[in-house]
DNA sequence: TCTATTGATATGCCAAACATATCACCAATG
DNA sequence: CATTGGTGATATGTTTGGCATATCAATAGA
């Protein structure tokens, strides 16, 4: 039972003819005659019926000529498999991202490398991004999207590539600025202002590079933040500012997420920025990273501005 | 690209480890070595990441080898597709046969088949027996429920197995029972009534031997057949019956076919047995053949009296 | 009757798949 | 730090089996 044998078959079966058949596979009559009695022989029933002058398919070859055509149509089909593995071009990539890129650059960097590789699957898990360094040094996953630790070194081992950088706003009650409780002055809200107000904010655990972020504006302006409610989802951040529990700083894109109530305003003072990059095992050599690595590089390259993305993302969204 | 490396692959990849993989397949390490390098240098790219002690999938070489095992299964599954279809446990069975069957040995027949051969495909065809006969004889199909020809004498080149006799009975108006127009004697209908009556009957074209055993009864009872009407299909024929057009000389297992206004009556004097059974090409070795016709003959010898398997049929349909 | 064509048989050759022997390297261990 | 055991790679010899050449047997067609 060897792939030259089933060949052979198919080849006889095609051209029910073995001088012809032989030919065809670049060899000579009579051990083609030998490799069928042999098949026959193993089989214990003959594949074909053969008369002094003609050849023709048994009902039991006939049959068995189609399954014997999927096993080898797969076995050519291996090197082609091989070939768009090793360049990439099928495969699958697991992306982990932080909850702010999906307002932000992840529609845009998505949608570009599936149509760039339609027969990728990639596979999109939302996570932070101590999560998802921690599951890439254990080995799970390919690339993430992550806001880097707050000193700014990444763990031996992984690779790093910033894609956008974007100030923070304050989200705030539209109903706060309406009653002149915060006071706008150019359109930009005081410094002085932001620290007095109450703050909504992710728990330092869950992202500490955010929030390190956020209170290092707070100790450059003089002011302690005054926290009147933690939340881990962005989503619910916003929805705590609308009910008028506090104030948040978020990032710029978040404007992405228009909501009732909710009014963007940009920072006085030195605005914190925010910076989301791609991250992946150096010595992964998985092809696929390596696609993905470079559509992010052309998509950062050409996206320019850091406020470019956010359009796209809104297009992508609608 | 062979046969053999890939199973090579396979080993290593599921042991990682050179020396036991080789041991598994029954041979020493040194070849083995030397085929996984072979296949490397034919894909391009690595396989395997080896470590002085240790030895690791690539991420390229765990993606291919999912697509290798699907073929390397395939190819170990064919012998024993090979031997199924020798036995007849799978593969496909053309069997047409006449409406009348319908009604009569088929839905019995199908149903032992298809539990005992579960894996066979059974393709039904409904048709005329000389329409199954001609098609046989060209090739096509398998195996056939009939009406033996007139004379007796099947073509050349088919072999007969006889399942069924049973009687031809009348299927009559109701009515006409009621009113007095047709009179019964201990259950049944005279022949000179029914010779008097006009009849309903199938073109002499489409089903020859049944329309010669319904002259035939005519022609020993001293008459000429009144036609009232022609028509193909069973059903047609017993609605004609109960709109009062006429009466019908029907296989005895219609009695499966009830409908209101229609009665079934024996026939008086010698009344006409018709018989159905089962024919194929006899040099036709279609394993599956055989084992259709295998069943058959059990059926038939199981089922004894012809209107054992009208019941099992009705049974069937409801 | 003769010829051309077909698949089967007989026999010799050689590449390639394998085995044996050995090496180079490294981790573990005292 | 030296030693030992275990790993995959390398070198070289051996044999099997897949192939070619030569030929045969049978039959359809002229």
């Amino acid at each position: 039972m060897d792939a030259r044998q089933l060949k052979h078959f198919i080849a006889v079966a095609e051209t029910l003819h073995f001088g012809r058949a032989a030919e065809q596979l670049g060899m000579t009559q009579p051990p083609l005659s030998q490799s069928i009695m042999a098949l026959e022989r193993e089989l214990g029933a003959p594949l074909f019926a053969r008369t002094r002058r003609t050849v023709a398919l048994t009902p039991f070859g006939r049959q068995w000529l189609a399954h014997v055509r999927g096993v080898v149509d797969g076995m050519n089909a291996l090197p082609g498999i091989a070939r768009r593995l090793r360049d990439g071009t099928i495969g699958r990539l697991e992306l982990s991202f932080v909850s702010t890129a999906d307002y932000n650059i992840l529609p845009a960097l998505v949608r570009r490398f599936t149509t760039t590789f339609p027969d990728v699957e990639l596979a999109l898990t939302e996570a932070t991004s101590d999560v998802q360094l921690a599951a890439l040094l254990a080995g799970k996953g390919h690339v993430g999207l992550v806001i880097p630790p707050p000193n700014g070194a990444l763990p031996e081992g992984l690779s790093y590539l910033p894609l956008v950088t974007e100030p923070l706003v304050a989200a705030v009650p539209e109903s706060w600025i309406a009653e002149g409780r915060l006071a706008l002055s150019a359109g930009r809200l005081a410094a002085e202002t932001v620290v007095g107000a109450p703050l909504i904010l992710f728990p330092r655990q869950s992202a500490p590079a955010f929030h390190d972020l956020v209170t290092g504006y707070y100790a450059r302006h003089g002011g302690q933040a005054r926290i009147a409610q933690e939340a881990i989802q962005m989503q619910t951040i916003i929805s705590l500012v609308s009910a008028g529990m506090g104030i948040a700083l978020v990032p710029a894109s978040l404007r992405n997420l228009a909501r009732s109530g909710v009014a963007y305003v940009e920072l006085g003072g030195v605005a914190p920025i925010l910076e989301t990059g791609l991250t992946w095992r150096t010595d992964d050599t998985t092809a696929t990273i390596t696609r993905f690595v470079d559509i992010a590089k052309k998509e950062n390259g050409e996206a320019g501005r850091p406020t470019s993305p956010l359009h796209t993302s809104l297009e992508e969204r609608s």
